[in-house]
DNA sequence: TTGATTAGGAAACGATTGTTTCCTATCTCG
DNA sequence: CGAGATAGGAAACAATCGTTTCCTAATCAA
């Protein structure tokens, strides 16, 4: 299947050659979709951000959703790989769950919490009557639930955290408290109230 | 002002009196966009709802705008109501905590989960571009995060909730993980799922 | 009654939307 | 080189959007 993901080869074949990064414009479009929304998101409005002409934009796109589609998983894997290092550079199971937490709290306010998350905004206006779109944000929430419970075991089989907590349940509650900082720090908040929440939600693992 | 909110009575005065119940028709529109959000609500959907044409519906509000915003208010409105008397039936400080907590999950899962929330649908849609809009959601947020600092300060003055905790952090945390409750419920997990998470989290008030 | 005023509703409105068309430019292949 | 194929981009496209108009119906004040 596609294999596109990042920095893949402009492709060889007949025809003119693309003349732009398609990642670069994704990650321009990427913006546009999580400040405004799917639906206030115009073509012109990607248009103008991307640097392309609608024409252009339909030789590497079916339709504007076919867009939404790729920024989505684009967005995501670039949270997890910004999100990796942090989790890398802790030693123990405790640790890399604080890393986490603090990550969203970290993009969660001001600037960069006022762009939004693009699996919110695709829960929001498209999940309802989206199989494809809920199927795809499912999956992105189940990735983090996943990360999540793996940690939790980690801290549990290093001694950081406690044996006797139910993995399941707080890994879901977790989800649900990172989840919600992004909904909170769009509208907002200072860093610190959004760090001393995670800091505060980070006490269910002692 | 506007003295309006529910069962106001149908206004006196000159001219031909209106035939439909507003808060009737609210509660119709505010199904639309709970589902379908803000912007992939079209007036004929909206008109479809409320049982209303076009015409009518613009003599009782400005705009597609207003209408959000009065279901918005009314929807704020109505989760309170909703919830009050589940927190009335409890008895000390860390019950009403338990309540409102299992009240969130218990309306994120299945049907009710996946029709969404409107203060995320407000957030995700347009409070980025929209200051009233911004203004709306904040005070919605603020109400919860309010209340739950309300409920723990109780707690620890009837000693169901431990004195020692940090109340403006704690409430913080937990208004994030209520909302994170909505956005994970838009996707539909089961109300097992839901309310283990909500309980989980309850044990930061241990 | 009569006049003023407002609601209900069908139809029309201009604007904007996402998308396509068409022409030119630039590449590969033989 | 020439044939085929694809990208870039301006302009045109049909469809849908939110909104208004206009006419009729129903009410209140006098």
């Amino acid at each position: 299947m596609k294999s596109s993901s990042s920095t893949s080869l402009p492709r060889r074949g007949p025809g003119r050659p693309r003349e732009f990064d398609p990642d670069v414009a994704l990650d321009r479009a990427l913006l546009v979709f999580r400040e405004r929304g799917y639906h206030a998101a115009s073509m012109g409005d990607l248009s103008a951000a991307m640097k392309l002409t609608a024409g252009s934009i339909y030789k590497a796109f079916a339709d504007k959703r076919a867009i939404f589609l790729a920024a989505f998983d684009r967005y995501v894997d670039l949270r997890h790989a910004q999100l990796q290092p942090l989790l890398d550079a802790e030693r123990n199971g405790f640790g890399k769950l604080r890393a986490l937490l603090r990550f969203y709290a970290e993009t969660s306010h001001d600037l960069e919490g006022r762009r939004g998350c693009l699996v919110i905004s695709g829960a929001a206006e498209l999940a309802t009557f989206d199989k494809e779109m809920a199927a795809r944000v499912t999956a992105a929430l189940q990735r983090v639930e996943t990360l999540l419970r793996d940690l939790i075991g980690r801290g549990q089989a290093d001694g950081s955290v406690p044996a006797a907590l139910d993995r399941n349940a707080t890994a879901r509650a977790l989800l649900c408290l990172v989840q919600g900082l992004r909904v909170v720090g769009k509208v907002g908040r200072s860093r610190a109230d959004m760090i001393a929440a995670a800091d505060r939600a980070l006490q269910l693992l002692a």
